[in-house]
DNA sequence: CTGTTAGCGCATTCAG
DNA sequence: CTGAATGCGCTAACAG
């Protein structure tokens, strides 16, 4: 910089000034700084400027999976919404597990990012420590946890699921099944679980048909071989539910290699609405959620409350809407 | 910091050495510092760290498409062959935007990473600029550009699709369609229309059915239109083959909507070898590419160039495999 | 094995 | 509008 400086014939704190809009710097200065560097070919040092100015300009996000997944957009939304607040995202990926989640927490806090974004509300101990030592807003998505730690963009995927399972019950549907992974690594898996289950006892109907299969996320593959499984142990299952669309389209492809018609052999619905759920053949019915809003919501409220806008009526819980998308696999 | 050494008895140097390992602390030393830590809380700048080391533990990677893509894949391949060497990522998707590639190009730069992975060899001048005078290993990755500005992992999406081409043809298909996007922004795109092409008139077959449709990437649900535009416009036509997997199966879905059967009436065939096309019914035929494996050698000629281990052996340019896998659509 | 000194490259703060 | 002094929190380099 000092170097841009010189050959502007100006001091380094002008060039500093000249980096930053905003600030008060003569038009012909500015131009004599900008062809400076120009010729430089500079590029100013953002972490030395953090350092002095107490602001790194970060923004971390942790989520499960960043490939074949609802998370992909959430970060996505995040990116979109962090655009022109010259904050930059930091992305990390769990793989479903909470010990890699606190080796990432700890790794994003060394950045001192100026909020951070978390999938879920289940955590270690001690990362929940670090988040709540570290000072800054702290936001938990795709969930209701019920101690949050700070604020909260997401819903209840308990009761996504016993949405669907009402609207399906509805349609007549009696013989309900489930597909999900098998371990409870996924929080979010096991809430829709949970929901599958209180939803069809609170209906007087048999809630035990649980295939647990694939550790999660499970694959479409999974999903086909899942499905089998199911109708070996339940021939007369009527609809499958499973725990993303993914597995159900996985289920609903295999179901038509073996010649089973979809839906009046066998209902499949997924969980997501993915892409792939609107443009299957037959058209996927499945639970909508707003994954790309969870996460422009959330960096919204973050630079919201990194900027100390109103503070303090600031919503500490915002909720994601969620809709039953009937299509013609049910 | 200074409030960790207090506590221990020590300096902050000692802390310091206490949280860098490989470095020579008595035991009990590093235990009451250890405790001190775990005592305040205590987690390390990195920022403050780096600035005094000139090292910031950072990769920046740069790529089209973060969510339904292949590219999620190359950037889990990055951050897994990252793992344990210190290095964090710095993800950036461009929208297949070369301005907003140039913007992430400086945007990445301020922050110093250490190394920086490109997708494609095609950038605006001052972003080639940038990326030479940084003085950084920069390697592109997803294709063979002419004039590489450093070092190379990829393959020729031309001649991958020209093989694609190849085969189809040895198996007796004669009138060939192909589906992409409208723009040359996708730039991978371009080149595997352009290998379509020449491999037919290689071949002495007519290479003119041609559908752009939808700003790339495009959608399932535009590969289902643009499969319908075709067969309005030649409606003999044998095989369509798309730029990607996404449009393939999109294409599929329509054709088998329309009562069409896959591969009696029209063959397809997609591009990328997602997991959608290996569980779809039937199974897409496409091309298989290293998609993980880019990724992966990516990050690792990355740190062995910054090692500088044998730098001079280093290869500059690694050739990642495609192969055709013929499945049931064709 | 541990401490001291100095400085990384910038922005804050205060003067002018 | 511009400049000078100072320090952000840490680590390199050297000394002990």
């Amino acid at each position: 910089m000092s170097d841009v400086a010189r050959r502007a014939g100006v001091s380094a704190m002008t060039v500093s000034r000249a980096l930053k809009e905003g600030s008060h710097v003569s038009k012909a200065t500015r131009e004599r700084i900008a062809q400076a560097i120009n010729e430089l070919g500079y590029v100013l040092d953002q972490s030395a400027g953090s350092l002095s100015s107490r602001r790194t300009g970060f923004v971390a996000a942790i989520i499960p999976s960043i490939n074949n997944s609802n998370f992909s957009d959430t970060a996505r939304g995040i990116t979109d919404a962090l655009e022109g607040t010259g904050l930059q995202l930091l992305l990390g990926y769990t793989n479903y597990s909470v010990d890699r989640e606190e080796e990432l927490i700890e790794a994003m806090l060394k950045r001192r990012p100026e909020g951070i974004i978390l999938t879920g509300g289940s955590h270690t101990p001690r990362g929940r420590r670090m988040l709540e030592q570290a000072g800054i807003p702290v936001i938990e998505t795709w969930d209701r946890p019920a101690q949050p730690i700070d604020k909260v963009v997401g819903f209840s995927n308990g009761e996504a699921m016993e949405l669907l399972v009402e609207t399906l019950a509805g349609k007549g549907y009696q013989r309900f099944g489930y597909i999900g992974g098998t371990t409870a690594r996924d929080t979010r898996g096991s809430q829709r679980r949970a929901g599958f289950v209180r939803a069809l006892e609170r209906l007087g109907l048999p809630s035990d048909r649980l295939i647990s299969f694939g550790v999660p996320p499970i694959s479409m593959e999974q999903g086909a071989q899942a499905v089998v499984n199911m109708l070996e142990r339940w021939p007369d299952t009527q609809v499958a539910l499973c725990v993303s669309d993914l597995s159900a389209f996985g289920a609903l492809m295999e179901c038509q290699r073996r010649g089973l018609k979809v839906p009046d052999d066998i209902a499949i619905a997924g969980f997501g609405d993915y892409e792939i759920a609107a443009c299957c053949h037959p058209r996927m019915t499945t639970v909508n959620v707003d994954c790309y809003g969870i996460g422009r919501q959330a960096a919204l409220k973050l630079t919201q409350t990194i900027q100390a806008v109103s503070a303090e009526t600031l919503e500490p819980i915002t909720l994601t809407s969620f809709r039953v998308v009937e299509r013609e696999s049910t």
